[in-house]
DNA sequence: CTGAAAGCGCTTACAG
DNA sequence: CTGAAAGCGCTTACAG
């Protein structure tokens, strides 16, 4: 069963390798070939079994019908619902999906993007982390097709696709505060990635526009590396002063799972007193016996948008610049 | 800023494209090529920028450093957690890895099987579903490398990488038995998936060999398809028996969390009276107010093992078919 | 030790 | 309407 070329074809047919790559492409009305040499050809490919060399065809054409993916950590629900969306937009599309996981680490991020632009991807999909903004400036000046996701750099211009982060926040704060919660916590991550920063911003301004006064003392900022143990020291010292506080708001489902389950080890907390809440959602969340206000992220939206946006550069119909915000879904506060 | 290629780094130095292909590939000794030369090939090669192109090697040598990796669902946290690990390994040996979804359908397994192997990834990956044994069958006869993984066919041969269902679910069962636990309910999937099959055999080993019988009326099978309606259906029905059982025991933690979300919801059970047990694990349970006992399938391992396998292939140090049989980490029940 | 040349399987500008 | 030929950027058998 050896691989079939196009010169098979031709020669058995005694026509030329042109006029079979024309009419194996669909180009053959738009040549104008013979309708019956058109047909002659592609009855002895399918004869054949002839599909085009890939391979070929990439290196000739420069497209590979691949889309490189570069994220966090493909583990984590949050990415691996939003890898799988990528994957069946770009399906739909005929692409498909190479990827790979950068930690947060720049160095490896630069990696990935650079090996898969060696292998010709027709575009980047990226999930930014801090210190990646060189690396987008290189895009931007190669022109090379991409899309940052979940993330983006306040310093560069880039097309984006990401949550409202501001709002969202901001919704889950004062749903917060007209429940009555007068003295809300808020444990977040130490970066200075955009969406964390936008949480923040949504939950300060929440409670500035309720005539709350900020209170740094019942904020805490936990690293990535260290997220298990930063998020349990961080919940110990809000144990400590919980009189003070009627509300913790975890600004992402990680954080909202470690701290819960250090309120669980930790078994004095009365939730009638402790109410919780978090700006996205986990499955756990709904296994609680302990009640959760918690918003829904468009993951489906973010990762369809992204491969449109995407494709659009590919097929140059691109028209400039573009972000997409979409709204965070809080009928879970109700 | 244009492409490099060999021809421009031979033109330059006054040598021949084979010469500075040979240096750049490291066979320089091999093909004992002058010091000198070979220095001032590497030395140019650095001022230009040179990279192989990607494309034209991998056409040239039909290799495309790219793995294939066909699975159920990268969105679920078994296979992300899966895909991760065999990420890490592929990149330690200079591989990328290129995925996509079956949904359990052999139809598109199939599919993503022959895009796979049209881009020329040097191996595939599978996790194979009913019906995907046409598929393995024509690789064998192709002798294209792959290696399966959480699953394989009893009836075609096949190198593949696997946890030991069998003696762990035999494990959980005893463990429960020895706690003096009487009725064992069971909650599995309704299919012929060999992990499936054997966490079922090694259920009903377990209380044969301690002198219970086998009760059907307390094994509950649901399907892939309707998964959450047919769990709470399977969970209604056992809440009706109840005095008959004192353990459910889920097969794999996605019918846990549904099983478990369902007796939350109608929370009239008495968790003092009705004990837990899960085939493999998940986060939400280390969360639970309700005590569960659970295996840990090594994922990182099934995946290390997995590409070790298909680079064993892919470099012909393979000895013949592979079978990895890796056992459940059962440290969780005691 | 080194080079000229063929060839992988396509696509496409050019010619008629 | 169709074909001969060049070329994408490599690798490698062959020759000296």
């Amino acid at each position: 069963m050896k691989k079939v070329s196009l010169a098979d074809i031709s020669k058995e047919l005694g026509v030329s390798k042109t006029l079979v790559s024309f009419v194996m492409n669909g180009r053959a009305k738009e040549k104008r070939i013979n309708d019956e040499v058109a047909e002659k050809v592609l009855a002895k490919a399918k004869e054949l079994g002839y599909k085009a060399d890939y391979l070929a065809r990439a290196m000739r054409t420069g497209k590979s019908q691949t889309i490189g993916l570069v994220m966090a950590d493909i583990s984590n629900t949050f990415f691996s619902k939003l890898a799988r969306s990528i994957e069946n937009e770009a399906a739909e599309h005929g692409y498909n999906v190479i990827f790979g996981s950068s930690d947060e680490n720049h160095r490896k991020s630069g990696k990935l993007i650079d090996v898969f632009k060696d292998k010709r991807v027709d575009g980047l999909i990226i999930c930014p982390t801090i210190g990646d903004i060189t690396h987008i400036k290189k895009l931007n000046k190669e022109r090379y097709p991409y899309v940052l996701v979940d993330r983006y750099f306040n310093e560069v211009s880039s097309n984006h696709v990401v949550v409202d982060n501001y709002n969202g926040s901001f919704k889950i704060v004062e749903d917060q505060i007209q429940m009555g919660r007068k003295r809300i916590a808020f444990v977040n991550f130490n970066v200075e990635l955009i969406n964390m920063t936008e949480r923040f911003n949504g939950y300060i301004d929440a409670l500035k526009s309720y005539g709350y006064k900020y209170d740094s003392s019942i904020v805490k900022n936990v690293s990535f590396k260290n997220i298990e143990k930063e998020t349990y020291l961080a919940m110990k010292e809000l144990m400590k002063i919980t009189p003070k506080i009627d509300t913790i708001y975890f600004s992402n489902n990680r954080l909202a799972f470690l701290g819960i389950k250090y309120l669980f080890e930790n078994n004095t907390i009365n939730f009638k007193k402790l109410k919780l809440a978090s700006f996205d959602n986990y499955e756990f969340m709904h296994l609680l016996q302990v009640p959760i206000k918690f918003g829904v992220q468009p993951i489906e939206e973010l990762g369809k948008s992204a491969v449109d946006s995407i494709m659009k550069q590919i097929n140059e119909e691109s028209g400039g610049v573009e972000h997409v915000k979409l709204p965070l879904d809080i009928s879970f506060l109700n």
